[in-house]
DNA sequence: TGCGCTACGTA
DNA sequence: CGTACGTAGCGCAG
């Protein structure tokens, strides 16, 4: 069959929007501004000469739930639109299924959402849920929303013939696009916040780096993180002994920890706070709770405040990061793998499971690079008052982004030193209300007016029910008005933070999506394998350290170009290491 | 089994 | 009365 040919006829340009959906086993379905291409095959091969030959802009509902086998298969995808990372950047909230994302295209009332059991099966058609799709209704329903054999992949299942499966894939691809295309006409249309607007409009950049963002989310979970799984087993023996061989050692090991505490102590149940709290106050402690920055203060006091906080440490490698944690989540070849999302929580901030985002300190130590490769690991400096910078357009804040230090000028200009100005800085951009910040924050507003401005008014909004945005246009969800003066100001601190937050995190990503490009441009086995809020670890082969350095510097000069508009300098402190604990 | 609570890891 | 997230053990409700 002649691939090109075929791609020229459906009218498919390179650069283009290129509708895609996967029929593992069995092809792919295609989709240009043409109309839909049912491709028959092997769809790793498929995309990769389409990928190769045309080099289009892979249109898919998600990637998610399309780009997964072929990432596994080692396809390498340039450019995409995500239809649900491109919805969630433009509404917000957590929906982000393929009926949401069409009707808000189409101005229609938001649909149920699926079935919670059903969620991993958008778009896959690889299950077959509830039997065989009704007679041969179309994808669009009675009241121009998405059916929901199709959404749902029954359409593609196996119950009709591979030919028809294949031809609804492309039909369904076609959708994608259709949908996609709405999308980028209210991207478009978005007012750009930058002081010198120049093309591409800040909404569709920050859509297409979203998009790089979900793809990349499914290549961490397939890459993983390198682990040295005998170092992190060691770090785990010095703390809780040997691996137990069977439930009676474990419960062994348990009370072996537990002994030296319930000397103290007493014999209470050291796992139940309620407990723990009673013996304290036995003890004549008048503590509120037991946590661990109370009883931090407290050390000295008694010998049991000493021997419960090195417990408590103990107990959290033992269980949340000891040998049942590396079972599941470290595989035999050395690499740690956990579900990724590329936009979650209010902000739209990247989040993993499987512990990648809470690593203790104690085991980075293992995180290692593999024989013949380094981590180049960069982490961004002070992004959240750059990030304010550029948001709020104050010309004292951008100045002092202008150094590598920004609490050094901020410091200088509060008449404080450094360790001052960083808790005031802090302390504005969080909403701290009490604290010794006070008399440095009242400074902060003489210094930096339209930066304190910026947060003040997201503060009010979120306190008044009304939603925020970032940079990149995400609305920032803050719900109903009408609530307890509690819960105002509790909403006001989480919007006053979302849209720092949130706008670091697109600037995040769009680095992120920019060294991924540079890595696979420079054709080497270099892979991002963590992204870490403001902190990207790359690993690449030795003799690639050099360049990947240079990349992250660069990607980062020219995202922040492009994206703030050259006003605001951003820093990237970059390490190439053998173990992710020998960068600062 | 599912949820809220307490606790703690990271940014 | 600084924000965000993920994970685990416990106690309780169903």
């Amino acid at each position: 069959m002649d691939l090109e040919g075929a791609l020229h006829r459906a009218g498919a340009r390179p650069g283009d929007p290129l509708g895609l959906v996967v029929l593992p086993g069995l092809g792919v379905g295609l989709a240009a501004g043409g109309g839909p291409l049912p491709l028959a095959g092997d769809p790793a091969d498929l995309v990769r000469r389409v990928e190769r030959g045309l080099g289009p802009r892979w249109t898919w509902w998600s990637a998610a739930g399309t780009a997964a086998p072929l990432v596994a298969a080692g396809v390498h995808l340039a450019r995409c639109h995500d239809v649900a990372a491109v919805h969630r950047l433009l509404v917000g909230g957590s929906r982000d299924d393929p009926g949401a994302a069409w009707a808000a295209a189409h101005d229609l009332p938001e649909p149920p959402p699926p079935a919670r059991h059903r969620e991993a099966a958008h778009g896959t058609g690889l299950l077959d849920l509830d039997g065989a799709l009704a007679g041969d209704s179309g994808p669009v329903d009675e009241h121009g929303l998405l059916a929901a054999g199709w959404v749902e992949g029954r359409a593609f299942g196996p119950d009709a013939e591979p030919a028809e499966r294949l031809e609804r894939a492309a039909r369904w691809a076609a959708l994608a696009v259709r949908t996609a295309a709405a999308q980028q006409r209210v991207l478009a249309a978005r007012p750009d916040p930058r002081p010198r607007p120049a093309p591409p409009p800040l909404a569709v950049q920050t859509g297409w780096s979203e998009s790089a963002a979900a793809l990349l989310a499914v290549e961490l979970e397939t890459t993983g993180l390198p682990v040295d799984r005998a170092a992190a087993e060691a770090v785990v023996a010095a703390e809780v002994g040997p691996r137990p061989d069977g439930p009676a050692a474990e419960a062994a090991a348990r009370a072996a920890r537990d002994a030296p505490v319930r000397e103290l102590l007493g014999p209470v149940d050291l796992r139940n706070p309620a407990q723990v709290l009673a013996a304290l106050r036995q003890l004549g402690f008048d503590v509120p709770d037991t946590r661990a920055w109370r009883l931090e203060r407290l050390r000295g006091s008694h010998p049991v405040v000493e021997a419960l906080l090195r417990w408590r440490k103990g107990e959290r490698l033992a269980t949340t990061y000891g040998y049942a944690w590396l079972e599941h989540h470290v595989s035999a070849d050395g690499r740690l793998r956990g579900a990724w999302a590329a936009s979650d929580g209010g902000g739209g901030r990247m989040t993993a499971q499987a512990g990648l985002h809470n690593l203790p300190a104690e085991l980075r130590p293992a995180v290692a690079a593999e024989p013949g490769h380094v981590l180049v690991r960069a982490d961004l400096g002070q992004v959240e008052p750059r990030v304010l910078a550029v948001l709020s357009g104050d010309a004292g804040l951008a100045a002092a982004a202008r150094e590598d230090d920004l609490y050094a000028p901020v410091a200088a200009a509060l008449g404080a030193d450094r360790a001052t100005a960083k808790v005031a800085v802090l302390a504005a951009m969080y909403g701290q209300t009490s604290g010794a910040a006070g008399e440095a924050l009242r400074r902060m507003e003489r210094a930096y007016p339209a930066a304190l401005a910026f947060l003040r008014a997201a503060e009010e909004a979120g306190r008044a029910g009304r939603d925020v945005a970032t940079w990149g246009g995400r609305p920032v969800r803050v719900g109903s008005a009408d609530l307890p003066e509690e819960a105002r100001a509790v909403r006001g601190r989480f919007a006053r933070n979302a849209v720092v937050q949130g706008t670091a995190a697109e600037l995040f990503k769009a680095w992120a999506a920019s060294v991924r490009a540079g890595l696979a441009g420079a054709g080497g086995a270099g892979r991002v394998v963590l992204c870490l809020h403001d902190e990207l670890l790359l690993h690449v082969p030795e003799r690639d350290a050099g360049a990947a350095a240079d990349l992250l510097r660069s990607a980062l000069a020219g995202t922040a170009r492009r994206w703030a508009g050259g006003d605001v300098r951003f820093a990237a402190d970059v390490a190439v290491v053998r173990r992710w604990s020998e960068a600062k």
